[in-house]
DNA sequence: CCCATGTCAGTATTACTGACATTG
DNA sequence: CCAATGTCAGTAGTACTGACATGG
């Protein structure tokens, strides 16, 4: 096959979109049994990771605009899973922290997640798979800094 | 690092799900610029790839209902990008096709599109790519399968 | 004044469920 | 009758732009 090396350089963001399309219907379902939405569990899981971020930070770390972020925080505020100080303790940022809840949450909705994940790399060496993890960690550091 | 080997294992989504936000941040914005959003960009991708794709069968192909697949094919008949014939001529399925517009419009998106896809794997070695290329088709297929 | 942040308002797209008709 | 398909209706969630206020 000739053409293979070209089209191979054209096809990673096709393959890519494929393969997170199919990861997008099976997490939708997944969170829906434990009243989540995707973009709702991205902000508890950044939450988890790094709290006391902002609205305008938690936005940028997900590729949205703080309007968009604005709307999920406000829902998962309203929902009792997301704490946010009345005034902001500098500047007009209020940082944003999992209530109990939350990250209860969080954690019940993580055992299925984790569950889709390793069926996600069902038969993979772990050499492939840090190959892997290292290789969409290089295409998101890529993207983002452009 | 005891637990790196553990992690691995677990985060592989969660990075999936970072380098695909960005893609989708980027394209999103590229494919504004043409007009065309990521739904409508990625339905008539299937249907260059695979002509006389009906409603039911392009749904499937991304991973939605077919009802949320009559939207934007409704979307993209209403534009002109897309075709589809008044009467079944078998059944009840409609076999879509692009128009010739629609192939324009795909073919112009399509420069910018690869473009950003350069950027996406900037710095990766061929074999790396082709790794990466296949991994990403083995998820899909792990999870379009179950 | 400038910049980052938060937020209100409005709009478009998309995705879902439920329901129903039609075709083979 | 049944299975697949198309489609209408309704709803929810998400993402955008534009605009404006506020704090440092």
């Amino acid at each position: 096959m000739r053409d293979s090396g070209e089209e191979l350089e054209e096809r990673v963001g096709y393959v890519l979109k494929r393969a997170t399309a199919a990861l997008r219907a099976e997490l939708d379902d997944t969170l829906r049994r434990h009243g989540l939405t995707m973009a709702q569990y991205a902000c508890l899981e950044l939450l988890d990771q790094r709290p006391e971020l902002s609205n305008a930070e938690l936005a940028r770390g997900a590729f949205v605009t703080r309007q968009s972020m604005n709307t999920v925080l406000r829902g998962l505020v309203d929902a009792g899973l997301v704490r946010r100080p009345e005034s902001a303790p500098h500047g007009r940022a209020r940082p944003a922290r999992l209530t109990r809840d939350g990250r209860a949450r969080l954690a019940a909705a993580d055992g299925e997640v984790a569950a889709v994940e390793r069926r996600l790399t069902a038969g993979m060496s772990p050499e492939r798979r840090a190959a892997l993890l290292d290789d969409l960690r290089v295409m998101a550091r890529n993207l983002a800094a452009g």
